[in-house]
RNA sequence: GCCUCCAUCGUCUAGGGGACUAGGACGCAGCCCUUUCAAGGCUAAAACCGGAGUUCGAAUCUCCGUGGAGGCACCA
């Protein structure tokens, strides 16, 4: 079924082209998503390109955390530093020395020139623009120094720059798919950097370069990239090379909605089980298929209702056509409701493969057997893999540990209590039936000869069985429990009340 | 300060001139179910930023305000 306007589409090449420079969060996952979905739908490639051309921001490991974090969500691709391809090197570090003849290209062209303009210089003319309330730009002091001149100095050694020579009149048009024309004054387009002192290319030149050079059809990038756009579509026209489709996705906004997300932030929310930094989310309890589908739907829409989608439904669905431009707020009650869902969905022994390592995390022995009878009971509770060690945690263990206070029953004292879990133990040691309906049947039978009701019952027997106040159901837990655990359990219960009076 | 982008419930969003009494979801509140907690079901409250214009008709198109966001490096 195709949505309206929707046309079908060629394959694509398109690129998620993070910066080892940090840990790659939400806003990254969601463009490499969205990257992913094209790619992933049109029989084209996705490619993975690391951005390391400034080496003084590089992180150690960072790379290692991009590849980590894309995998985990599921977003594999077709070619890469790790697994090469037609277009490599995928490293832009490791390309470095065509960008200078590219950039001498430009040069001969009229489109850049050399500048030896000292960065001390370069800070004392922004000073002095701050100050006058100008904007902050190159002024242009070496944009006449006669060609030939430039060169001698150049090989002479000199210190020097290249930077782009951008038009001084007239206006730029550049065109996003969201957006439609954008046109800025190419006044305030600056002379910006294409090669550093160091030789190296800065993004500007290297990243339009390598998506020329990639045969890059689309570039799917934050929208913090929108202001140096015309520039990148002006050095595009300057090598006389057609542009890729341009869609800048908006920025992720913090959970308030004003200003986007900084690192003290990300600090306060891990407090709270929330992080905004993809490899955490594994660690939380959350389940890829709901950190995907929820940001999926954060800048993007299928139609009125549907909210649920597998990866495999957002392949077939994603259209570029249904982005929103606006930026929007991380919902992390969103979040939960989503992976609530998606474990719902689980089959049963996925479910139980993906509780184990949290359990063995906070030091249980879950055995496979006994998980396979907890995991329903505690599936639809649960809004995180995490929350499983609360919940079925006491499954694990020889005794419970508890409150004697949590024991008592509503409106009953110590002693009544102690009456109560006598009897039943009593009444249990007698059974051979502990399945759930037996246990039901029986203990109901109990408390309808008895002078108490269900609420106090139940609530006696839950926390002596479980430890617990909340818990899965009653019947189902002690069947898993077995009557050997049970009956000692409520031996213990029994102890403590004693101990009370 | 300069440049750019954006604007529908608290939040994510549907909406492409008449189908709008503005739909869905999360969250919130109430009710039902119920041995606890969930899940599930039902119900409620909740929005077109303002002003002009175009038009028979504007949430939708245009302009101006206002608000929010992003950017202004020999970072990406």
């Amino acid at each position: 079924m195709m949505v309206r306007g929707e046309a079908k589409m060629d394959p694509v090449r398109v690129r998620f082209a993070p910066s080892p420079t940090g840990r790659l969060h939400l806003g990254g996952g969601r463009t490499a998503l969205y990257n992913y979905l094209l790619a992933a739908q049109t029989g084209g490639q996705f490619i993975l390109r690391i951005e390391d051309t400034d080496r003084k921001r590089y992180v150690e490991g960072a790379e290692q955390e991009i590849y980590d974090s894309l995998r985990w969500l599921g977003l594999e691709w077709d070619e890469g530093p790790d697994k090469g391809g037609l277009y490599g090197p995928y490293r832009q570090s490791e390309r470095k020395a065509i960008y200078l003849d590219y950039a001498r290209k430009l040069v001969d062209l009229g489109h850049a020139y050399y500048c030896f303009c000292t960065p001390e210089r370069l800070e004392s003319v922004r000073r002095e623009q701050q100050a006058n309330k100008q904007s902050t730009r190159y002024d242009g002091a070496c944009r006449h120094i006669g060609p030939e001149d430039a060169l001698r100095r150049v090989e002479s050694g000199e210190r020097h720059v290249i930077r782009f020579r951008s038009p001084d009149e007239g206006q730029t048009t550049v065109t996003d798919l969201l957006r439609g024309n954008i046109t800025v004054e190419n006044e305030t387009i600056d002379d910006f950097i294409l090669i550093k002192s160091d030789g190296f290319a800065l993004y500007h030149l290297a990243a339009a370069v390598v998506d020329h050079l990639m045969k890059i059809t689309h570039v799917l990038r934050g929208a913090e990239w929108l202001p140096t756009f015309p520039l990148h579509g002006l050095i595009h026209r300057a090598f006389g090379w057609q542009e890729p489709v341009w869609v800048h996705l908006s920025v992720f906004l913090k959970p308030s909605g004003s200003g986007k997300l900084s690192k003290r932030d990300a600090a306060e929310l891990i407090k709270d089980g929330h992080s905004i930094f993809l490899k955490d989310f594994h660690t939380l309890g959350y389940l890829p298929e709901a950190v995907t589908n929820w940001i999926a739907l954060m800048g993007w829409s299928y139609d009125d209702h549907t909210e649920i989608f597998s990866m495999k439904d957002l392949v077939e669905k994603f259209s570029l056509i249904k982005l929103n431009p606006s930026p929007a707020a991380i919902n992390f009650s969103k979040l939960d409701h989503f992976n609530g869902v998606h474990i719902r969905q689980l089959p049963q022994d996925d479910l139980v493969s993906r509780i184990g390592p949290f359990l063995t995390r906070a030091g249980y022995n879950p055995d496979i057997q006994t998980l396979e009878k907890v995991a329903p009971l505690i599936r639809e509770r649960m809004v995180t893999l995490d929350d499983s060690v609360d919940m079925a945690g006491f499954f694990f263990q020889d005794a419970v540990t508890l409150e004697p206070s949590d024991l008592i029953g509503k409106d009953l004292d110590a002693s009544q209590t102690a009456v109560i879990v006598k009897q039943v133990h009593e009444l249990l040691q007698q059974t051979d039936d502990f399945s759930a309906d037996g246990l039901e049947q029986l203990l109901r039978e109990f408390v309808d000869q008895s002078a108490y009701n269900n609420k106090q019952v139940f609530g006696i027997l839950r926390v002596a069985i479980t430890g617990q106040r909340v818990s899965p159901p009653l019947f189902e837990t002690m069947e898993i429990v077995g009557k050997d655990k049970a009956l000692v359990r409520l031996l213990h219960a029994i102890a403590l009340l004693e101990k009370i009076n």
